[in-house]
DNA sequence: CGAGAAATTGAAACCGCTTTCAAATTTTTG
DNA sequence: CAAAAATTTGAAAGCGGTTTCAATTTCTCG
C-alpha cells in the first residue's frame, strides 16, 4: 500500500522547513498567503494526514474527553445514556475532540478514572448519574483534572459551588406536571419515581410534594414508589397499585419505560389510559420511541437528553480551553407536552 | 498539583537506564527478576503512569478501534447499537484497546473513515448495519486497514470471501419462528420486516418465505411490510392490517419495538395478544426491556447483540494482532423462546 | 584459570509533530 | 540610501516512550 506521508516528506517535497509547513497547515498568521496556498495544495496532492499521536505528544494534550460507564448488574448501556453520548459526541467532533468511552465493572470504576487521567488518555471527564456525595467528584478534584457533572450530586442547591454541572430542572418539571394533574381534577395521584438514591429522583419528588402540598392534596405513603426505571418495574408497580382497595386516578412516573409498563399492566386489566387512569411521565425524548404524530401517546414533561449531552460537552470544552475561572453551570427547563394519556379527574372544576 | 512522573524520572530515581525500566515494566525476559521487582516497586511508589500518546507514537499503533455511527435523520444512537458497543467495549478493555466512537452526518461518513484511518487514530474498524454492496467495505479494503463487518453485505452467501464478518443466522431464525407459528396452526401470517435495504432483513424474509413455502402456506403480498424498526411504525402497520377485510391470525416482526407498537394498536381495538392475534418477534435482548419474569411477554427469536459485539471485537483484535491470513468469519445461531404473545391458530392439529 | 557463551544493562536513534529562538529577507522611514 | 522595523522562514530542542545494537558483567567449562 501507499506509504503514509509525514510532515517531513511534505516539507522536503515543498523545499520548505517542517516548521513553516506545520504553521501553514495550522493557519498561523506569520506564514504568507502564497506559501500557505502552496502548502495546502501539496498537502492534498500528497494526501497528507497528520499523525494524531504525534500531535498529542507534542502539545501534551489528548484532545479526548472520557465518559466512563459502570456496567451495573453486569449488563448494558442504557438507551438514555446512549442518547446523551450522541449529543456530546456531536459537539466534540465540532471542536476536533474525540470521545473515549470506557465501560467497566463498577468495582473498577474509580481506578479507571485514575488510570485514564494519569496516562493522559483524556483531558477531562463527563460524570453522569451522580449519586449524593459522589466519590468520583472528590477523586477528580484531587486529581486536578477538568470535569463536568450531568446532574447534581448533593441534595441541596447551596452545595453546588465546587464543581461545574449541567442539570435539568427536575423539581420544577414534576411540579408543573403535578399541577397539571391537579388542575385537571385529580387528587389521588401516585408517584412512581426513579431510584431515590439518584439526585434527580429526589428533586422530582420534591417537585411533586411541593405541588401537592400547595394544593392541599394528600400524599399517601403507599402510593410512593422508588424504582429502577425499566419497563417491567413499571408493570409490577402498576400491578401492586391496581390490586389496592383504593386506586389512584392518576400516576406520575419518572420515565417513558415505566409508563409503558404501567400501560401494559392496565391493558391486562382492561383499563384505558386517560379514561380510567391518567398517566404522565418524564420523557427524555428518546428518538427510537418518539412518534412524530401530532398528539403524542403520553402526556409528558419533556427534556431532550441529546441536547443536554451537547450542552454538557460545550461547557466542558470551554472550561478546558479557556483557562478560565468562575463556575459555569447551567439549569435547563423541561416543558409539559399534553398527550393522550391524561384526562379529567373527579374533581375537575372544583377548585 | 503533583507533577506527572515520566519514564525518565523513574529511571533517574532508580539509577537505571530508561531502556531497562521500560523493559522491566513490559516484563521482558532479559531483565533480571530482582531489578524487575525494584522497578515495579518504584513505579507504584512514584505513581508512575506511562503516557499513552508517547507509547502510541513509538510503536506506531493507536491501540484504538473505530466505530463510526452515521446519525441518519439528524438524530440519535439507537439502543441496539448501544448494546452492541457495550459488548465490544468490554472486549477491547480486556486487551488494552480503546474504542473511538464517532457520530457523524451521513454525508461525511466515508470521509470520516478515511480521515480516521489516515491520521492513524484507529487500528481498525467495525462496520455495522451493512447495506447491499456497502461502499464502506471497498473503501476500507482500498485503505488497507483491518475491519470486520457485523452482518453481511451481499445477498448471497458466496460473496463472503473478501472480508471478515460476524453475523447471526437471520434466515434460520425466522424460519424457526415461522415454523413455530405454522405448527401452532397459523396459516394467515403477516410479516413486518425491517427495511429490506438491510441485508439482515432480506435474509429474514428468505427464512419466512422458505418456511411458508415448505408448508404450502400462502404468502400474501398485502401482508408483507418493510419498515423502520421503531415503535410507532409497528403501530401504524398494525392499524393498516387491522383495517383490512381479512386479518392475519399471526404476525412475525423484526423487532421488539415493532411488536410493542403492534401491541398498542391491538389494545386500542380491544384485541389481546395470543388470543386474538399471535405476535412473534426478533429480540436482540435489549436489557432495558428484558423482564426477568419466567415467561417473557413476547414469544421471540433471541440473539444477544451484546454478545455479538464482544465476538466481533475479539475477531477483529485477533486479526490485527496476529498478522494471520485466512478468513475468520462467524455465524451465530438465534434461539426461539416461547412467551405469552402466541397461541394456537385455527389450523392447530391439522397437518 | 581463561576464553567463549549467556545474561544484563545502557547509549542513542527514532516515532512525527509543535514551538522557541535566531536568522534571513523585505519593507518602512528619517 | 542606510538603519530600523516588520515580515517570513528555518534549525533544533523537546514531548515520552520503544527498540536496535553495542558494552559490560556473570557463568560455564575444558
Amino acid at each position: 500500500m501507499v506509504k503514509k506521508t509525514s510532515l517531513k516528506d511534505l516539507s522536503l517535497h515543498l523545499g520548505l522547513s517542517q516548521t513553516t509547513v506545520s504553521r501553514g497547515l495550522a493557519d498561523y498568521p506569520e506564514v504568507s498567503d502564497s506559501t500557505k496556498a502552496r502548502i495546502r495544495q501539496a498537502a492534498t496532492e500528497l494526501n497528507y494526514a497528520p499523525s494524531n499521536s504525534a500531535k498529542k505528544l507534542a502539545i501534551g494534550k489528548s484532545l479526548t474527553i472520557g465518559h466512563i460507564i459502570a456496567l451495573r448488574d453486569h449488563m448494558t448501556l442504557n438507551p438514555f445514556y446512549a442518547d446523551f453520548i450522541a449529543g456530546a459526541g456531536e459537539c466534540y467532533a465540532q471542536y476536533g475532540y474525540d470521545m473515549l468511552i470506557s465501560m467497566v465493572d463498577p468495582a473498577k470504576e474509580l481506578s479507571t478514572y485514575r488510570e485514564l487521567a494519569n496516562s493522559q488518555k483524556v483531558d477531562g471527564f463527563v460524570i453522569s448519574e451522580p449519586t449524593p456525595n459522589d466519590e468520583r467528584i472528590s477523586l477528580l478534584q484531587s486529581l486536578d483534572i477538568p470535569f463536568i457533572v450531568h446532574g447534581r450530586s448533593h441534595a441541596h442547591q447551596q452545595d453546588t459551588s465546587h464543581y461545574h454541572w449541567l442539570d435539568v430542572n427536575n423539581k420544577k418539571g414534576f411540579e408543573i406536571a403535578t399541577n397539571y394533574l391537579l388542575e385537571q381534577g385529580h387528587r389521588d395521584i401516585a408517584l412512581v419515581n426513579g431510584l431515590e438514591t439518584m439526585n434527580f429522583a429526589l428533586r422530582r419528588r420534591q417537585g411533586f410534594e411541593a405541588a401537592m402540598t400547595a394544593f392541599n392534596a394528600p400524599i399517601r405513603e403507599e402510593w410512593l414508589f422508588s424504582e429502577d426505571m425499566v419497563e417491567h418495574r413499571g408493570y409490577q408497580v402498576a400491578q401492586t397499585l391496581l390490586a389496592q382497595d383504593r386506586k389512584p386516578t392518576a400516576i406520575i412516573c419518572s420515565s417513558v419505560l415505566l409508563a409503558l409498563g404501567i400501560h401494559r399492566a392496565m391493558s391486562v386489566q382492561g383499563l384505558t389510559l386517560a379514561k380510567d387512569i391518567s398517566v404522565i411521565c418524564w420523557d427524555d425524548c428518546l428518538s427510537a420511541f418518539s412518534d412524530r404524530s401530532d398528539v403524542p401517546q403520553f402526556t409528558a414533561v419533556r427534556s431532550s437528553i441529546f441536547e443536554a449531552g451537547g450542552e454538557v460537552a460545550a461547557l466542558l470544552l470551554s472550561q478546558i480551553q479557556q483557562t478560565q475561572t468562575g463556575f459555569q453551570s447551567k439549569l435547563m427547563e423541561a416543558r409539559l407536552v399534553i398527550g393522550q394519556s391524561t384526562g379529567r379527574g373527579p374533581f375537575y372544576g372544583t377548585s
